[in-house]
DNA sequence: CTAGGACCTGGAGTGCGCTCGAGGTCAACC
DNA sequence: GGTTGACCTCGAGCGCACTCCAGGTCCTAG
């Protein structure tokens, strides 16, 4: 597995896309990532960026630089670090689309976003138990064969 | 979920399936089990149990009543649900289908199934404490939600 | 002026683990 | 002897989360 989080050091220059002013970003002077870049910071590839843009998972779709390509902000990379975590303890596609709908529609729907994160977290908790408890059972099958193979 | 290890008293008399012995089922005796029963009893349906069956799963074929009808013993029962502990903590389905053919092949074999097993274990433990490290990023966001809404 | 490389879009394809449907057999019961 | 119901096989279909492809744009470097 990609390491979340790598080792991509946040260009504090706008790094290797160049022209940041022939660039056409009217993003105040901020600095951007390129999805490439993105793809590296969150450990998701460029495909899956783009395919959770698609599928709503954005708060907002991701700025465009003049020659239309994406500019990812240090809150965009954030924000899918976050929604990978959500991906790695098993929420589905739908939900976190749903907790973005949310996000977008911005204030008053705190109570709600955190209703779902609640719920999610119940589920997980669950579901780490019982992973648990099935890895003991595995554990005691090993125990087995090593009395078998001495 | 169907829950595993359901209340399937095991037919102690081969049970709701009737006809014993007008069954033509050769096995000496022993109490067995239909699909819908092991289906219950396994907590998985029984389309999964036909699949299994035929995705090379199983030790051995299940056994036949004469109207060719599956009958499953005790240990085929036990099997499954072993399998289902392996579903359950992610492993794929060719490695189970690996380890039954190992299973299948009988003595000699053991060494490879414990490290199949052995391998299997650290990489759910692996996912266990990656799952808690994502779990207390999705605490610390609920926190968050928590403190502004107050 | 050409070539290369990073990126774009819309849509098709993939792998996984089931899940389901059609059409059939068989035994029991009315 | 007809109906019901549990089961059978073979093969197709499905939902999910990507992943990839074709054909194109844009910018920079030589």
């Amino acid at each position: 597995m990609a390491t979340l989080e790598a080792s991509v050091s946040p260009p504090v220059r706008p790094s290797t896309h160049v022209g940041t002013s022939t660039d056409g970003y009217a993003g105040d002077g901020e600095s951007t990532w390129t999805i490439a870049q993105a793809a590296q910071a969150t450990g998701v590839s460029v495909h899956t960026l783009r395919y959770y843009e698609r599928a709503g998972l954005m708060r907002e779709p991701v700025a465009r630089a003049a020659s239309s390509h994406r500019r990812y902000t240090a809150s965009d990379i954030a924000w899918v670090s976050f929604l990978t975590r959500l991906r790695l303890t098993g929420m589905p596609i739908r939900e976190m689309a749903r907790y973005a709908r949310l996000a977008r529609a911005g204030a008053g729907t705190e109570t709600d976003r955190l209703a779902l994160l609640t719920e999610h977290r119940r589920r997980v908790l669950d579901r780490l138990h019982e992973e648990q408890r099935n890895l003991a059972a595995i554990d005691h099958k090993i125990a087995h064969y090593e009395r078998i193979i001495r």
